[in-house]
DNA sequence: AACTAAATTGTAATTATTACAAATCTGTTT
DNA sequence: AAACAGATTTGTAATAATTACAATTTAGTT
């Protein structure tokens, strides 16, 4: 599925800027932030405004298409990969690594029947491969 | 255990800011955030810094006295209760409920045995009962 | 009392995010 | 094609949480 398909299927219209930042987050699962996005796109389009980048994200995560993730202190970061999966975040590198093979989280947690799941998020952190030599 | 002890139990030298901080964070089990308790504190301690609190927060953190919460996109937010469990964030009045008997995460990933995990947050986030009529 | 190190305070700096109004773009109607 | 309306983008300013840091205060020791 290309960028294109995935916003109309998200009732998005597809503008330029929209389609670049889909693009981008179809290409880098890296779950980068506002300004790794802005600083990637902005080359090549030069008029655009890190605000749009703002208003493209919160636009794409309330229609599903992307995720915010909470797991860094410092910056809100995005996964294009909406399936079912948890991360991993480096203390000394700060890389975020997907964490999938889990089993999935029930939507009704054991013992409070009243609450309404949206959303599950599972963030470790500890330290990387490369970061423990 | 009260605020005292568990400071000197996790090296802590007890002035009466971390003293303070200590036992709000022991009767609040509401997640609080630093403007809460400097709320909170403030009049009984009329000399009492913000930055006080992000400092005995943060040394607190690192002795593993209390846990930092990244579930709220605004503000940091503290629970004095360290042991395992998950948090749910409720969308529309933004309160954080403790999921308990939740089974203990492995200390080892299934399929990443070259990571260290120090620490395991599950957030959920959806509507609480009182917001859900 | 003098000294030293640690802790606290107050203020300023930093910085991610949001608010907002002006400008631009897109598609439609006359 | 020109006019229009609505959506989108842009640039700048405002907001607000957190951090940096130097001065002051406190606590403990000689
Ligand atoms: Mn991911
Ligand atoms: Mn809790
Ligand atoms: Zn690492
Ligand atoms: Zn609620």
């Amino acid at each position: 599925m290309d960028a294109l398909e995935l916003l109309i299927k998200h009732d998005i219209k597809p503008s330029v800027q929209r389609l670049a930042v889909m693009e981008y987050m179809l290409t880098h699962f890296t779950h980068p932030t506002v300004d790794e996005i802005y600083s990637s796109l902005s080359p090549a389009i030069p008029t655009l405004s890190k605000t749009t980048i703002y208003n493209t994200l919160s636009l794409f995560e309330e229609q599903g298409v992307v995720l915010y993730l909470g797991i860094d202190k410092k910056n809100a970061r995005f996964d294009g990969n909406t399936s079912h999966h948890a991360h991993f975040r480096c203390k000394k590198c700060g890389k975020i690594i997907d964490i999938f093979n889990q089993k999935q989280e029930d939507i009704v947690i054991e013992g409070h029947p009243e609450l309404i799941i949206d959303e599950v998020q599972t963030y470790y952190t500890g330290y990387c491969k490369a970061c423990t030599n």
